[in-house]
RNA sequence: UGGCCUGUGGUGUAAUGGUAACACAGAAGUUUUUGGUACUUUUAUUCAGGGUUCGAGUCCUUGCGGGCCAACCA
């Protein structure tokens, strides 16, 4: 946008970010983070995330980390940890520094040491039950905790042993001495480190108690200087304890916001959920092209350019949202409409043999690349006497505006001649096994000298030359708008149908087809090349289909 | 029903006391050698009541609806 009369319309954290700048807070420093746990891909809910993190840091001259929270060594991987660096960059962000919660577990380590000479810490040996227990509910003040009132010496001796691995997993926890009484849940005596004989992906065997997020979290933040630490609404509630431990510690104030997650119809967006669709092979895997993951998106064809377009698009708020798949279709055509080199391929074929064409001859045709890219060029396609259509380019009782085949009507082959439908072949059975139409002489494309008009066009492939592909088709992977709060197992609610194989004849430009490039199939939808492709066997993910404005009247 | 967050077309987001707008979706049309693209037109919105104000989507108040919080997960 090159006028900046209305420069208002700033969502609520970039107004929150051009405050805070305005009034030099943090010395006019603006740093972000982003910090996925390394237990599950990316998915497009983080895509919104990642943007929301970048793109303030970008929009503000300001920088974002990278910053895996580790804190639970028996779910995470250092597997997630690639692919998340791996989809963070196709999507197209660079990260300041890539930092780790476990870099700092010694200074997490000092920093509750801290908290238990400042008494504001205490070890516990409730067991989980106990505590909760203890805890109570929120419309009543909790408990004390027998343990709660300890010496600070005890406590210190004590938390010393547990990390010495001198207690068993489970009987000790190392709790904040908070606010028992308070309304909010997180503030009486939340745990902050429990023990744990996990081995963790980069600090090895070294530790045997990991800090809480809470404990760690905050922290994390603090010591990078991060000056606004952007979450989702589930964290609301954790800011009060945020903010307790940092005014406890009397560290860097870095300042928690909260905006609401993306919700998209007809998906799940719960990395456990995901996890379980694999595992429970529902799924090929976290790329499956069904899947809601950056690295299945990136696999079926989406550009980083039309998942970024689609978050800035949603906006970033704080009320709950549910947003329409559509909406997501939209941007990836909208990108791929003017990258998708133009193909044909037919995909449910029938023979039309011209007649008139001399047996043997193949003739030349040129085809535009891009119509939307006048840098794309042509290319050459072969035309013979016998070619497939699409089956539903042809109609023998054809309703008033079908633009296609139908006897005595005619189409024009896309970049090849007008043909006219003389005779439809049928079998004993009555299944219709082939066309011989004739074609217009003078009508080839380029050349055309008929005068003809003919309302439709279709796609075509020479069959000497065709070759054989695997079309694969996916639907939604959900039979329902939100599966996530619908009733019972989400997995009830999982798509049958959500993937077609389908046999495809191609062009023979295709057989130089390679996974980065975009296609479009004329007429019928966006496709790209899968990695599992052989030599020999080509296999196209269905990214998209072209939008679809006609409607046979049914009625008939 | 303890506390916190939140209610604007079908969906999402804007309007920062002064004409409720933008995008998608829907409908209709123009152009077109993709029934694609592009372009044009169009349908449809402030949760409810009360109050403040010349004026309220916006401020106050009372309801009502939705969400979150009682993991040794993040």
């Amino acid at each position: 946008m090159s006028e900046e009369g209305k420069i208002r319309n700033l969502n609520f954290i970039e107004e929150i970010v051009e405050a805070d700048l305005e009034a030099g807070k943090n010395d006019g420093r603006l740093l972000t983070r982003f910090p996925p746990e390394p237990n599950g891909y990316l998915h497009i809910g983080h895509a919104k995330s990642i943007c929301l993190n970048f793109g303030l840091a970008i929009k503000y001259g300001g920088g974002t980390n990278l910053r895996f929270d580790d804190t639970n060594p028996v779910t995470e991987d250092t597997e997630y940890v690639d692919s998340i660096k791996n989809d963070v960059k196709w999507l197209g962000f660079e990260w300041e520094n890539e930092l780790y919660a476990s870099d700092y577990f010694d200074q997490l380590f000092e920093f509750a040491k801290v908290l238990i000479r400042k008494g504001f810490a205490y070890v516990d040996d409730s067991s989980s039950e106990e505590m909760a227990t203890l805890k109570g509910v929120p419309s009543m003040p909790g408990t004390d905790s027998p343990y709660r009132s300890r010496s600070i010496e005890e406590n210190m001796a004590l938390f010393e042993g547990m990390a010495n691995g001198d207690f068993e997993e489970g009987t000790r926890v190392l709790r904040a001495k908070a606010d028992m009484s308070s309304s909010n849940m997180l503030m009486r005596d939340p745990i902050i480190y429990r023990i744990k004989f996990a081995h963790h992906h980069r600090t090895g065997d070294k530790w045997c108690i990991y800090p809480m997020y809470d404990f760690a979290h905050g922290q994390s933040d603090s010591i990078e200087g991060i000056t606004h630490s952007i979450c989702t609404l589930e964290f609301v509630s954790h800011r009060e304890l945020y903010d307790w431990f940092i005014e406890k510690l009397e560290i860097f104030p870095s300042k928690q916001y909260e905006f609401a997650r993306l919700n998209l119809s007809y998906t799940i967006t719960s990395k456990r959920k995901l996890l379980q669709l694999v595992n429970e092979k529902y799924v090929s895997g976290w790329d499956d092209p069904r899947m809601p993951t950056i690295s299945a998106f990136r696999r079926r064809g989406y550009t980083p350019k039309a998942i970024r377009d689609f978050c800035d698009r949603i906006g970033v708020a704080k009320r709950d949202n549910l947003i329409d798949v559509s909406l997501l279709d939209f941007f990836v055509r909208e990108d791929l409409n003017k990258l998708a080199t133009r193909v044909m391929a037919v995909s449910d074929p029938v023979k039309v043999v011209i007649t008139n064409f001399e047996e043997g001859l193949t003739e030349t045709c040129e085809l535009e690349n891009n119509p939307e890219d006048p840098e794309s060029g042509v290319r050459e396609v072969p035309f013979t006497r016998e070619i497939y259509i699409e089956k539903e380019d042809f109609m023998e009782n054809p309703p008033k505006k079908y633009f296609r085949l139908a006897p005595g009507q005619m189409v024009r082959l896309k970049g090849a001649y007008i043909i006219q439908c003389d005779e439809v072949i049928k079998n004993e059975s009555g299944e219709l096994i082939e066309l011989r139409c004739s074609l217009v002489k003078n009508s080839k494309s380029g050349q055309d000298e008929s005068g003809l008009k003919v309302k439709g066009t279709i796609h075509w492939v020479s069959i000497p030359h065709a070759i054989k592909a695997e079309a694969r088709i996916y639907d939604r992977l959900f039979k329902v708008e939100d599966p996530g709060s619908e009733e019972g197992d989400f997995k009830d609610y999982i798509n049958e149908n959500s993937l077609e194989i389908k046999e495809l004849y191609v062009e023979p430009y295709l057989a130089n087809a390679t996974t980065d490039a975009k296609y479009q199939f004329i007429r019928n939808g966006y496709y790209v090349l899968d990695p599992d492709s052989r030599d020999g066997k080509l296999i196209f993910n269905k990214t998209v289909g072209l939008k679809d404005s006609f409607k046979i009247e049914t009625a008939k």
